[in-house]
DNA sequence: TGCTAATTGACAGTATACTGCCAATGTGGG
DNA sequence: CCCACATTGGCAGTATACTGTCAATTAGCA
């Protein structure tokens, strides 16, 4: 059987790196949800989590460009965190505007309890490659994602999150 | 300056394979946003479109399987599409439930001209890397998509494009 | 000091993504 | 033929993402 003009057309889809990455990252999102599901935790609030825990009292704006989330976006995901009261929201008395994050104790313990599935997550997200082969992807990955920092809308900024310290302490 | 402790935590995000998927996805949709600015079309409704070109007549159904995107979500990518007159839904007189889907005169005027926006990003995606990278970085996520082709909810199923042809001719 | 800039959090609006549900319709076994 | 089941498209609800706007507040400069 001769092969379609479909298939040939659909091959500059299913080859685009734009396609590709979607594709990883609806799979990557697919295998969280399925490994972590006992804690109802999705992968953005969980890196979410894990940057306040490392940055007590960071607040929205500088938490979004350590973990490069869309600040829009951060503001839903910080309130759903608050309701499901892993998080702490406490205003700043030398700026009103602002509104500091903390851990809450369920928070840590969460974020204690999480790690073996997340674990479980980024292995099985490679698990199909070689292991020579992961080492390879994710090495360029990260080059590739550090050399395009600068494309996306929101930047990753790890730097941005030592700036309240000066204020808090 | 010692190496933060806050930089040691951040890097288990920072270099998981899922968090370096989701920022490819956010920095490929930017690139694409802001090279094909003038269609005023996303990367979804050009691959819809294209899927939908190389296959005429074909049903959402099938049209979600064929690119692997959901199909609640496709429904309204299906009618946006509509709205801007790219697409045709008709009705299929042998199955009263499906409505085929069809290119318009303008649909196919827009996959041609915005051909060349899309190659540039493509290109731009991978640019920082350099030429062997580039080819090793794409042979590993083709691999790595397909042999985790079912770990995703909706599994991309190109021959499932196929079966309309019996109906439609 | 006072006015303008910038910052912060919040919100409205649009566009993916997914889960689950529904009615209409089609299909196949008894 | 009839009924259980599957399929199709649509919808409601939730969760990222992004654009743009806004008020409150702060900071910087004349």
């Amino acid at each position: 059987m001769p092969s379609k003009p479909d298939n040939v057309t659909m091959d500059a889809v299913y080859t685009a790196p734009g396609y590709l990455f979607r594709r990883m990252q609806q799979i990557a999102v697919a295998i969280f949800i399925e490994e972590c599901k006992e804690f109802d935790l999705t992968p953005v609030q969980y890196a979410a989590l894990i940057a306040i825990g490392t940055h007590p009292g960071i607040d929205a704006t500088r938490l979004s460009a350590v973990i490069a989330f869309d600040r829009s976006t951060l503001g839903s995901v910080i309130e759903r965190l608050e309701t499901k009261s892993y998080i702490e929201r406490k205003p700043a008395v030398e700026d009103k505007r602002v509104k500091l994050l903390y851990l809450t104790k369920a928070g840590a313990n969460l974020l204690r309890d999480i790690m073996p599935s997340v674990d479980r997550v980024q292995a099985r997200i490679l698990q199909p490659l070689k292991s020579a082969d992961r080492k390879t992807l994710l090495g360029l990955l990260e080059q590739l994602v550090d050399l395009n920092n600068e494309a996306s809308r929101v930047p990753l900024r790890a730097e941005d999150a030592l700036e309240h310290l000066g204020k808090a302490g």
